[in-house]
DNA sequence: GCTTGCCTTGGAGTTCACACCATTGTTTAT
DNA sequence: ATAAACAATGGTGTGAACTCCAAGGCAAGC
């Protein structure tokens, strides 16, 4: 598949796909006699994977590093396999704090007509655990 | 309290509550005798809010429509409550979108192993619902 | 074989969300 | 009353993540 016919399926453009490999966040991408870039099945898989933890608002970084030691070989497995527990862990945290943000807004639907609201009052709802 | 204790407080830069009042992110804050901002209980209000739900991803342009709303008076307090609700409705999907994600990593992790992964059935993987 | 169109690279431009800076005015401490 | 510390504004700088552009190579239709 050419380069075009992957930003169409995923909707990204071309130059996206490029930046991505240019700084890393995407392993090189083989090429054909041309110079044109052939993407792989593999590939795609990279790219589906880029855009599902993007998307989740994984940072750049930590998805360089995995890709990092993916092309650093097999010896790294041990090592990509805890990357992705911590990611997995991350992205927990980051529901339980979109959670907590989600109980504040209803709290503030709820007490929406009450203008006796201060800042006190609303950080008490938001650091409610109940 | 003075822009500093404000900063302070709430773990931000002078410059950062400066600028989310340039760009209508925060209402004016009201001034005292020698131009120096003066935040009141309210006003800390709007920075708390707005500091909670700029952490849970939500975009400035929406919390700016909320903001406008606000200086435009009472007679806009129907459509800010509505707002509220999508927000929350916006946020709740987001979790919604993290979870698949997570879901995925979990995927991802459990077939570690498995060298005959490709895009398809990792894209099954993250489709699944059950 | 020429035009049209897609690919390549390198590099410049853009937007967002601040961060920093210079200058000027104000408050506070000695 | 003067220095030190802090506030205000306007403007410039920065880093991230693209986005666009120019110049040139390759391919497919007529």
């Amino acid at each position: 598949m050419n380069i075009n016919a992957v930003a169409e399926k995923f909707n990204l453009t071309k130059d996206t796909l490029r930046y991505w490999e240019r700084i890393g966040l995407l392993p090189e991408v083989k090429r054909n006699t041309s110079g044109y870039r052939e993407f792989s099945e593999h590939d795609m898989n990279w790219v589906f994977y880029i855009q599902a933890l993007r998307n989740a608002g994984m940072s750049i970084e930590a998805l360089v590093e995995f890709v990092k030691l993916y092309r650093e070989g097999s010896q790294t497995e041990a090592a990509r396999k805890s990357l992705l527990v911590d990611q997995r862990a991350e992205l927990a945290d980051k529901v339980t704090g979109i959670q907590k943000t989600i109980k504040y807004l209803d709290f503030k639907i709820d007490h929406f007509e009450d203008h006796t609201l201060n800042y006190e009052r609303e950080k008490l709802a938001y650091e409610q655990d109940d």
